[in-house]
DNA sequence: GCCCACCCGTAC
DNA sequence: GACGTACGGGTGGGCC
């Protein structure tokens, strides 16, 4: 069998990598992320097909026919952005030097050179398959002509053309005729899309069926279709791809020559695609691999030899192969070590599969590391350490001279990008695609434990990893540097506080399981009893749990009517819906009871007790300290910030997170400390009154906002003004407050205009939060951390909208999140340096929750309090409220 | 059985 | 679309 031709529609990929993969840049901060995906998915299709002819084709200069007949072709379409532009000259460039026919016309566009290639070689009895993600070229398909979407690996031939467009290749045409297209300014049939098209082609057979029974066709769309006649020719000719173009080439002209390899190197260096260079460099020399520097470390001797290498190095770089991602419950495997690119090395002391080959053993290995690692002049770089610290703290090694974690760095440059793993990095800086975890430990029911990995395959992956997190941080840390408040949130908030999270999670919360499990049996019961009532209200039974058989109970079979959308269309059960029908109805009310007791059983209370160590009967977060967008820290395995605390049931739940026998709980929280960092920013007169005077500042701002004295604001108007306060500094709008309060618009637009009246600063802070956004792109914390606000030029006017308010609240939250850390590292160092036995356990973003020993208590509530309010100095006081219990929910009572 | 989008609810 | 930042449970549909 004759291999097919292969015909690579280049511009429409080059679009779709450049939107669809992430933006790489090159050291010198040329774009690349387009070259790398068009390169990644040539090199799929050559693997795949292993053609012989092939042609690459992609738009050329020139007004085409379609230009001459219709003037608006394309004229809404965006110009190409700039950093597309720079990619296409290397782009072409490379596709060259790879050996392939690279095909662009003047004046012909590139599916039109497609079609015209497809039809010859048609005549010739080849068989062809173009590449493409345009949906167009599905009119070229037919028995000898199939389209790939090699983006997702879709085969299109006729009958997958049939299944997905309602229409056989033949129709297209007229499908796209009637459809339209408005990425290239095509006028279709207004309202008509693929569903009508399609009905309608199946209906009347062709389009010109479908023009001579115009008449017959009913209702608005069928309007639409005989104003629109007149134009249907242009359109169809239009969308109508041409395949008898003049070539200036012929078939034989197609076959793919051998690669220049010499070119190809210098290109690959060039946009620093470092993986493809070494696979070339290894083909051309067998023997110069990427890894050709990696050893693996069996014996005494050796590993005496690399000790010493690593006292003389100034830093190194580390990291430990384990059985288990979560720290508390992992064995060490091995630990690799680079001391300088591409010079690592992998010692292996735990892998137990049969036949391995002789290791050090654990003991020796870390008898030999101790002195090192415990040695603080001796720096050290990892990538997300705090987990390396927990593991070798489980061998009693205190890990020292930790001053770069190259996850952290990544995340100081570049926090909104939520990806900070290794083979993210690597690939996105170093244009290195790394050898990931699940290639060694494969994945599913089959995956295998890293002790059980070969040593030579673990030794590649492992010193592989200590190599790119060096290569990355001497990438990394210069442009760190370069920027003082960067340099300042890494060095003196983030790595600092490094340790003392890895200490909060090694140290764990204790729990007390019976007291969940009391709870979780008495809700069992409301649960169940709430559930008959519910079937009764019903008429039937269904599943409780499910928003969409609850919503076709409430507006399909009772025909309650429908207060709110979700964002995709249904009719939305939340809460604030539901409470509303509960005025007139009784299921929604039996509902909304359910639904508060079915959370706190399946994510709190049963879900708790399983998360409970069994060795230390603790449960032990974990703190992502490169997982949110403004700096805050995040919580999960379990999410110990967002354990309940508004209602009554919710804080039996803190009731079980108990102290020890001979220790208290204290909870220490800032009071108001985002409004207060707004009054800093802001130097708003009267915010700064109301807390240089430690006012209540939600009267406070109601007696402002309704213009009466403090003693005569109601509770009421204390609620209104409360929320205000906290829509402030989300950026609400007066719909959001109309929402929040139930009042009218009007009545909403007044307060807010009143406020910005009596706190004209605070408009201020907020016309400057956004200017500042527009301008540079991103917003900036009280120290200088950068919180980049991408959407604030998105062309969806909401996206803009909703970058704004991001924009508004980013430094707020952040800086609060800054202050909190640094009282955390003054807090820390206070406990160990006055050899105090008091733990901090947990972090809730305005609140730290500590663990303490009784006979101290009162000496390190005042420690707590003057090192929290005066961590830093602002405008206003700091006020910190303390409680203390037996659990967190007597400690939580101030 | 695994993965993912969606809806919903908890915290600050 | 309408109030910012997170994590996670259950459902239900698609995929292998």
């Amino acid at each position: 069998m004759l291999k097919p031709l292969i015909l690579v529609d280049g511009s429409s990929y080059l679009y779709r990598a450049f939107h669809a993969l992430p933006a790489l840049v090159n050291s010198k901060g040329a774009p690349t992320g387009a070259i790398y995906g068009m390169m990644n998915m040539l090199k799929r299709l050559l693997a795949d097909y292993q053609p012989d002819y092939m042609a690459v084709v992609f738009d050329a200069k020139g007004k085409t026919f379609r230009d001459e007949l219709y003037t608006e072709y394309k004229a809404t379409r965006a110009p190409m952005p700039d950093e597309l532009i720079q990619q296409i000259k290397p782009i072409h460039e490379m596709i060259k030097a790879m050996g392939l026919p690279l095909v662009m016309i003047e004046g012909v566009e590139a599916d039109d050179v497609i079609g015209t290639l497809a039809k010859t070689a048609q005549q010739q009895g080849l068989t062809t398959l173009i590449s493409t993600s345009d949906k167009d070229l599905a009119q070229l398909v037919n028995n000898q002509v199939s389209l790939i979407n090699t983006m997702n690996n879709t085969l299109l031939n006729p009958e997958k053309v049939k299944e997905k467009f309602g229409v056989p290749p033949e129709r297209i045409i007229d499908y796209l005729t009637l459809v339209g297209d408005t990425s290239d300014n095509v006028p279709g049939v207004p309202h008509v899309g693929p569903k009508t098209a399609a009905k309608w082609l199946q209906e009347y057979q062709s389009l010109n069926n479908i023009i001579a029974h115009a008449t017959q066709i009913t209702g608005k769309v069928g309007e639409n279709l005989r104003a629109s006649l007149s134009q249907l020719p242009l359109t169809k000719s239009l969308v109508t791809i041409k395949c008898d173009v003049n070539l200036p080439f012929n078939y034989p002209d197609l076959k793919i020559k051998s690669a220049d390899k010499k070119v190809l190197i210098d290109l690959y260096k060039e946009m620093e695609f470092k993986g493809w260079l070494s696979e070339l460099l290894e083909e051309s020399t067998e023997n110069n691999t990427n890894y050709a520097n990696y050893v693996i470390i069996t014996s005494e001797h050796v590993l005496h030899a690399w000790i010493e290498k690593l006292k003389q190095a100034s830093m190194f770089a580390f990291d430990t192969e384990t059985t288990d991602l979560d720290p508390i419950h992992a064995k060490l495997v091995g630990v690799s070590i680079a001391i300088s690119p591409g010079h690592a090395a992998y010692i292996p002391c735990g892998h137990d599969y049969p036949h391995a080959p002789s290791q050090l053993s654990t003991d020796t290995l870390l008898n030999y590391l101790r002195p090192i690692l415990e040695n603080s002049a001796i720096q050290k770089i990892g990538q997300n350490i705090k987990y390396d610290m927990q593991i070798l703290m489980n061998y009693t090694i205190v890990l020292q001279g930790v001053l770069f974690d190259t996850m952290m760095e990544s995340y100081v440059l570049d926090s909104v990008s939520n990806r900070h793993d290794m083979d993210t990095l690597a690939l996105k800086y170093l244009g290195w695609r790394t050898i990931t975890y699940e290639e060694v430990t494969g994945k599913g029911a089959q995956q295998k434990t890293f002790n059980q990995i070969d040593v030579q395959q673990a030794g590649i992956y492992a010193a592989e990893d200590a190599d790119v997190t060096l290569r990355l941080h001497q990438l990394l840390w210069p442009r760190i540097q370069q920027e003082a408040g960067l340099k300042y949130v890494f060095e003196k908030i983030e790595m600092p506080l490094v340790p003392i999270l890895a200490q909060m999670e090694h140290h764990g919360v204790l729990i007390d399981p019976h007291k969940l499990e009391t709870q979780g049996k008495e809700l069992q019961k409301r649960l169940h009893k709430l559930e008959q009532e519910a079937f009764l209200l019903a008429g039937q039974t269904f599943n409780m749990n499910s928003p969409k058989q609850l919503q076709e109970i409430l507006f399909q079979k009772l025909n309650l009517p429908i207060l709110q959308k979700t964002p995709t269309g249904g009719a939305s059960t939340a809460d604030h819906v539901l409470q509303e029908l509960a005025l007139d109805f009784e299921l929604p009310r039996t509902i909304i009871e359910y639904r508060s007791l079915s959370k706190l059983i399946s994510t709190y209370t049963n879900r708790l007790v399983e998360q409970i160590n069994p060795v230390t009967k603790r449960v032990h977060t974990s703190y992502n300290q490169a997982g949110t967008a403004t700096g805050r820290l995040s919580s999960s395995h379990p999410n110990l910030q967002n354990i309940p605390i508004r209602t009554a049931e919710g804080r039996r739940i803190r009731q079980a997170f108990i102290a020890p026998v001979g220790y208290k709980i204290i909870s220490a929280d800032y009071s108001q400390i985002e409004l207060r960092i707004m009054a800093h920013l802001s130097e708003d007169p009267g915010l700064l009154h109301a807390f240089e005077n430690n006012l209540d500042i939600h009267q406070a701002t109601a007696a402002e906002v309704w213009e009466v004295p403090p003693n005569q604001v109601t509770p009421d108007m204390r609620r209104h003004a409360k929320a205000i306060n906290f829509g402030l500094i989300y950026g609400m709008s007066a719909f959001g407050l109309t929402r929040q309060l139930g009042i009218d618009r009007n009545s909403a637009q007044h307060y807010i205009d009143r406020y910005f009246a009596r706190y004209p600063r605070v408009k201020e802070y907020m016309d400057n939060a956004r200017k500042q956004a527009k301008e540079k792109g991103y917003v900036e914390t009280l120290w200088g951390r950068r919180l980049a606000i991408p959407d604030i030029l998105a062309s969806q006017i909401p996206r803009q909208k909703a970058a704004e308010r991001a924009a508004i609240n980013a430094p707020l939250q952040g800086s609060a999140a800054d202050i909190i850390k640094l009282a955390m590292i003054q807090i820390d160092q206070w406990l160990h340096e006055a050899s105090l036995q008091t733990h901090m356990i947990m972090q809730v973003h305005d609140e730290l929750v500590f663990e303490a020993h009784e006979k101290e208590l009162d000496r390190v509530i005042e420690g707590i309090r003057q090192h929290m309010s005066h961590t830093v100095h602002l405008r206003i006081p700091l006020i910190v409220a303390i409680g203390v219990g037996d659990n967190w929910d007597e400690a939580s009572q101030h």
